[in-house]
DNA sequence: TGCCCTAGTTGCGCTGTGCAACTTATAATT
DNA sequence: AATTATAAGTTGCACAGCGCAACTAGGGCA
């Protein structure tokens, strides 16, 4: 959202009929795998005297546009897609942010998403700007990146959800490109949640929960092939009954 | 929010620095367990030509105030105040509902948290037009029952996070008055997810999870004095390493 | 005192996991 | 062509938690 267009909070007295509404905007928070690192997409905010954290790095987001945006995830959907040129993904709602101090524009409250998506479907940003869209690791660089507004601590919760819910579902089946092998959906488990995981017991349990369907062999990627596997359902992840361990 | 105070949505032109602003709400999903059934508190729309949905049964919630709440957990802590009389109880963001559609006055977005009080606790608004506040039992009355905006929507999905988050966390502990037994508290989790659990498994598992300190005995609830048990913490539920069995 | 009811315990089999050793299939090397 | 290295995938075993069912413990009530 440039300077250009800033909203205004203040309303016309008419009657007794009026009061002043909060800004509404939605944030994104985007997980992919590289590198065989957790990262996360970050902005800029523009530079200029009007706006809030001139050149802060900030979760990809802005106000909901009335005229375009019919829901809230639609509004969620169209800034992924603006920002990373994908259009279907893992989207869940992580939850809101609303008060008076967030924002010095004024009482804002923000409808916050995340998304998982695999590396390899990414096509960054080009053009004018393209310097202001980056990757960021998680363990990295996140923690000493300050970051506009309340938006770290709103990755920290996304974070702290994220590897929370990997421990009893399907999710990082989301963030490997398809097909995909059981070890590299368990590597994906393990850079998720930084630790080791046992292989037999992981094959057991991803195979009990009946979540994948087999594919093509896997040629090339390592000395013995490996079975290839498919989600049998990309709208939703799977639950699984108990944690993983250890 | 009664008509004398309607809010609007329209904008001066002023420049080309303005647009449309949604109108921001909160509203609360509150659980309780009333005569051995899962409840919720519904509240009636205000009759008048301006309101939507006159006279529907509606979560209660309403807009928020940027003069008064300083954000949306203390919006929601307010609303829930007013009509139940309870301050201090389990509450947590359910998620946020937003679009085009969901209230006729406009773009919309409410943000909805649950609570989960003891029964006990409850002192129901009064006066004017208490008859507008009511429990609703929530297998018997809620399917049949069409609330006002996306509100119906809104509750079973309540409802789900409920059930699911039941199965592996101490929630039901915030549903039940302290002390309490363990039968108790085991009575409220079979109430909430409407099936029989084992005894000495739940008793095990209980005890393990260590978030219960010993208090008094109960006398007189019943043949044999029961042991009676406190919350060790009451701000954050406990997160169990399996889900409830069969 | 004897019966009933509820609180709480005990024993046993099953299942899923952690751990570690093993087999299988390919690529790279000699 | 045989050998070695490496990653995929399997197998066996001990252990912990749970479902199930039978049991003991403590108090009310006739």
């Amino acid at each position: 959202m440039s300077a250009r267009k800033l909203p205004v909070n203040k309303f016309p007295k008419q009657g007794r009929a009026t009061f002043r509404l909060p800004f509404t905007t939605v944030d994104v928070v985007i997980f992919s795998v590289l590198e065989d690192a957790l990262c996360i997409l970050l902005v800029r905010r523009p530079s200029g005297d009007a706006e809030p954290y001139p050149g802060k790095w900030a979760l990809p987001g802005g106000f909901v546009n009335v005229d375009v945006d019919i829901t809230l995830e639609a509004c969620a959907t169209r800034k992924l897609a603006e920002k990373t040129g994908v259009s279907t993904s893992y989207l869940e709602q992580l939850g809101s942010w609303g008060g008076a101090d967030r924002d010095p524009r004024g009482w804002s409250a923000t409808h916050v998403y995340f998304a998982l998506i695999p590396a390899e479907h990414i096509q960054l940003e080009r053009g004018a700007n393209a310097a202001d869209v980056s990757w960021f690791d998680v363990d990295k660089f996140v923690n000493e990146t300050d970051l506009a507004f309340d938006h770290s601590s709103i990755l920290a919760t996304a974070v702290e959800r994220l590897r929370s819910k990997v421990e009893y579902t399907s999710l990082p089946a989301f963030l490997v490109p398809e097909p995909f092998s059981l070890p590299q959906l368990q590597r994906v488990y393990e850079i998720v949640l930084g630790r080791s995981i046992d292989k037999s017991g992981f094959r057991t349990r991803m195979l009990a929960a009946d979540f994948l369907v087999e594919d093509v062999y896997l040629d090339g990627t390592s000395n013995r092939p490996a079975m290839g596997y498919r989600l049998r359902d990309r709208s939703m992840p799977v639950l699984f009954p108990r944690n993983l361990g250890r």
